[in-house]
DNA sequence: TCTGGGGTCCTAGGACCC
DNA sequence: TCTGGGGTCCTAGGACCC
């Protein structure tokens, strides 16, 4: 009988900010996304204020501070790095591991002897080691494990750590669980089930599987049959190479001129270029797309993208940052507001073992392209991001550039920024 | 004034081929 | 009047996740 666990951090964001600042224990802490727009993570205390998931922080500036709310822009290079501290411990104590997200970890416990008291002690450890405190649920599938661990997080009786085994208890679960907060069920079907009169996991399990095939396709399935104590999910250690990457922002401020749009879109391929040889890999296409803000009615819409196939997969950024222009070439029209644009790398192949092309460059030239970007990222590593720049991303004050009005220093990923003691 | 960023998978429909 | 069957590949759109 197999055994999943999902190790979680509580609050993962607000958590980690809080951690260098001890004074902020017991306050309000939320994080903010890009550009301080809206609230991404909140700590148990300003869940209670009723600061919803998501919520703009422009509507809730009143409530931060008359409540005391520590606000903060958001730091990934400071979570980042808590993160694979979290992993690496987790690593160090459970036979098997897949790091599922920035903050949550599957780990396979499937024949461990005693797996509470396993879990019990990993929840310890990480509190010793890192800081930063987690939940832990243990179920038979990996959707129960996700149930078992809102239990966990929602009942601190259970001290962090719940194990939902099957029969009686399962069920009791499931019964008061609404079947929208079931991994796998999002916003659209909840919806729609709740019109049928499914509101719960377990009305939702004895739905006929045919309808539940038909109307929610296999990932429907596989949810339905997963609460039912079926595992249809396997641990997956290695992860996956991505099949896509992406470096999108949304603008400072509207954008309108296409010049400021080429610039903007040209520091984002540079960007996704940068993650692109960090896998080892290389693309076969770019996707440009641009919008107006979602938000406000009383502006003309538009959203446009186009893909532009490269000659041959390659991850030499200028090539990168050329057919990124060309298809933001294709989807800009004149006369919008923009405020929002990305650059998507597709069809990812690795770097070693790539199809020879027709159209590839002759070999010394290929040479050449990757002894020039394999300097740039060397001398970006050991310097910072951004110490050597294309010319068309250096222009100061533009109003595509992002606002960050109130990061917390990158204590453990910059010498310039470690936390000062006495 | 002010609403994030980065991914995956599934399905349907069209183009194209034999 | 009446216009096959089967396969692949690609894309767009929808849905979900954190």
């Amino acid at each position: 009988m197999p055994l999943f666990a999902l190790v979680d951090c509580n609050n993962f964001y607000a958590s980690c900010e809080r951690l260098f600042r001890p004074e902020l224990k017991g306050r309000p802490v939320v994080v903010l996304s890009n550009n301080d727009g809206c609230v991404i993570a909140r700590s148990s205390e300003a869940k209670a204020l009723g600061i919803p998931m998501g919520a703009p922080a422009f509507q809730w500036e009143r409530e931060f501070r008359k409540s005391g709310v520590a606000v903060f822009s958001s730091n990934f290079p400071l979570y980042g790095d808590l993160s694979s501290r979290i992993m690496t411990t987790l690593e160090d104590m459970a036979p098997s591991v897949e790091v599922y997200s920035i903050d949550e970890a599957f780990l396979d416990l499937t024949g461990v002897a005693d797996p509470e008291a396993l879990c019990r002690a990993i929840r310890e450890r990480v509190l010793r080691w890192v800081g930063i405190p987690v939940s832990i649920g243990l179920a038979r599938t990996k959707t129960l494990a996700k149930l078992a661990n809102r239990v966990a997080k929602k009942q601190p009786g259970y001290g962090g750590v719940f194990n939902l085994e099957q029969g009686q208890a399962a069920e009791a679960v499931l019964a008061v669980t609404d079947v929208g907060d079931v991994w796998g069920i999002g916003p659209r079907h909840s919806k729609r089930l709740w019109a049928r009169g499914v509101r719960t996991a377990l009305d939702f399990v004895r739905l006929p599987r045919t309808w539940v095939r038909r109307e929610m396709s296999v990932v429907g399935l596989c949810t339905q049959l997963e609460l039912s104590g079926v595992s249809c999910q396997s641990l997956s250690r290695a992860p996956a190479p991505h099949k896509s990457l992406l470096c999108s922002r949304t603008f400072g401020r509207l954008v309108t001129e296409r010049a400021h749009l080429r610039e903007a879109v040209s520091s984002y391929a540079v960007r996704v270029a940068e993650k692109l040889r960090a896998e080892g890999a290389e693309a076969m296409s770019v996707q440009v797309c641009i919008s107006t803000p979602r938000h406000r009615d009383n502006l003309p819409q538009h959203s446009g993208q186009a893909t532009v196939a490269l000659p041959a997969a390659t991850a030499h950024t200028p090539s990168i940052i050329d057919a990124a222009l060309r298809a933001l070439e294709d989807c800009f029209r004149p006369g919008y507001e923009y405020q929002k644009a990305g650059v998507m790398l597709l069809g990812l192949t690795p770097a070693s073992g790539r199809q020879v092309s027709l159209l590839d460059l002759d070999p010394e030239q290929r040479q050449r392209q990757h002894g020039l970007m394999s300097a740039l990222d060397a001398v970006n590593r050991r310097f910072g991001r951004g110490t050597l720049r294309y010319a068309i991303t250096t222009a100061p004050d533009r109003p595509w550039h992002m606002r960050q009005m109130r990061r917390s220093p990158r204590y453990t990923t910059s010498w310039d920024e470690l936390p000062r003691v006495g």
